[in-house]
DNA sequence: TCTGGGGTCCTAGGACCC
DNA sequence: TCTGGGGTCCTAGGACCC
């Protein structure tokens, strides 16, 4: 450079807060029955959804068969779940969250990045945030929750992995390498079971056998972005922000089915069931989309999915159930010849919007704009004055224009 | 280890358009 | 008429996360 000195002011400090809720599910339980306080709980319906740390203590872990968690642990208390109990939890632990800075990121039910820079003056060091928000939980909600503190986002979520249950954990910009390096190289964020032994197979165990790895040949390893991911990662490299704008890009829901024989209509009723479910929700969250995606698993645990688009997005029961039975349909003879153990079904491509908006295209002349007023008028007809509010024209081929809407 | 339900992101081939 | 290259969308599947 230049000689001149450079202060990087906020970009080393430690910031940025990973809460996670204990063991969620069943802390709420043990919150809304004392008597479960101290005692090994399960919620189960089929599988562990979450288990008390005193039953993860004897080998119990989510998402383990329940018939196996019982035998682990056969004096466990297990209970059904209570989804409207965890929701409302949920709900308030957010507040406080929100309470605690503008820059709060949810990643799940039970869990949330928070980026507190800036707020040293009117709040504290990152630390005493932390530490207070903890108390806050704990106090106003009455749940255990663990929060790692560190630069970035990874760092943050391995500490509070590492400080779990009910800790609070900062790792020092200064001491990053010693506390990452020794780490197992499935601590790391997307590795999971396949990748972790394709890594451990040529020889990288830890953290720090990955960093010691040029990304050249992390790429050829595990592909293009998860090999350049891995690598920025093991060297505790990781620019993602704390985004408060993320909104969900499908909504779909699944129902396994257990492994006795099915008649087809049962399949078609219960696709048409899971149909109202999910555009009732998008209905509810205000979202229309236009891919439908029907998803089977069979006998011998083979998975497939088979998707369809819509020509225009819609949150509507009707054509999302027509495309759904159609697929379902076309793929009687695999189905019935494999059996089929799950059915489900996600609308993906989802942006904001009502069933009041849809989008009509119709041909015209290339420079022909003479049909738009009456086409105007029979799309009023259809979804009302008030609902229509933009016509555009669009070309054929490529260029468009939105000309003033007539009155 | 015989397996729930909600999601995200990436890859790769083919169609199609300019 | 032949040829090339880039970009986007669609679809299927894989891996991962909570």
């Amino acid at each position: 450079m230049n000689g001149s000195t450079v202060t990087v002011a906020s970009e080393g400090s430690a910031s940025i807060l990973h809460a996670d809720l204990d063991s969620f599910y069943a802390s709420v339980e043990q919150r809304d029955r004392p008597e479960l306080l101290g005692k090994p709980v399960i919620v189960g319906g089929g599988i562990v959804l979450a288990a008390s740390y005193e039953a993860k203590r004897r080998g119990v872990y989510t998402p383990m068969p329940e018939h196996r968690a019982r035998r682990l642990c056969p004096d466990a208390i297990v209970v059904s779940p209570r989804f409207d109990a965890y929701t409302e939890a949920s709900r308030r632990v957010f507040e406080i969250f929100d309470d605690t800075t503008p820059l709060v990121e949810g990643m799940s039910i039970d869990e949330a990045f928070l980026d507190v820079r800036g707020l040293l003056r009117t709040a504290g060091t990152p630390a005493e945030i932390a530490a207070r928000l903890r108390q806050r939980v704990a106090a106003e909600v009455g749940l255990p929750i663990t929060v790692g503190v560190a630069r970035t986002k990874f760092l943050a979520k391995v500490a509070s992995g590492v400080a779990k249950p009910d800790g609070l954990l900062v790792v020092d910009p200064a001491r990053e390498t010693e506390f990452l390096h020794p780490l197992p190289v499935g601590k790391l964020w997307g590795v999971g079971p396949i990748t972790e032994r394709k890594l451990n197979d040529r020889g990288l165990v830890t953290v720090a056998d990955v960093a010691a790895v040029a990304e050249e040949h992390l790429v050829a390893m595990v592909g293009a972005a998860a090999g350049r991911h891995l690598h920025a990662l093991a060297n505790h490299r990781d620019p993602r922000r704390v985004d408060t704008g993320r909104r969900r890009g499908s909504i779909g829901s699944q129902q396994a089915l257990g492994r006795g024989p099915k008649s087809f209509d049962t399949i078609e009723a219960l696709l048409l069931g899971i149909v109202d479910r999910v555009t009732r929700r998008m209905r509810t969250a205000e979202r229309v989309g236009r891919t439908v995606t029907v998803r089977f698993r069979f006998g011998d645990f083979e998975r497939a999915t088979r998707a369809r688009s819509l020509p225009h997005p819609t949150s509507a029961t009707e054509p999302v159930a027509a495309v759904a039975m159609s697929v379902l349909r076309e793929h009687r003879s695999m189905i019935e010849q494999r059996g089929l153990t799950l059915i489900g079904l996600s609308v993906g491509n989802l942006r904001n919007g009502s069933e009041g908006v849809e989008q009509l295209v119709l041909p015209f002349g290339r420079k022909d704009t003479s049909g738009l007023d009456s086409t105007v008028d029979d799309l009023r007809r259809r979804f009302g004055h008030a609902a229509l509010t933009r016509a555009s024209l669009v070309h054929q081929r490529g260029g468009f224009e939105t000309p003033k809407l007539p009155d």
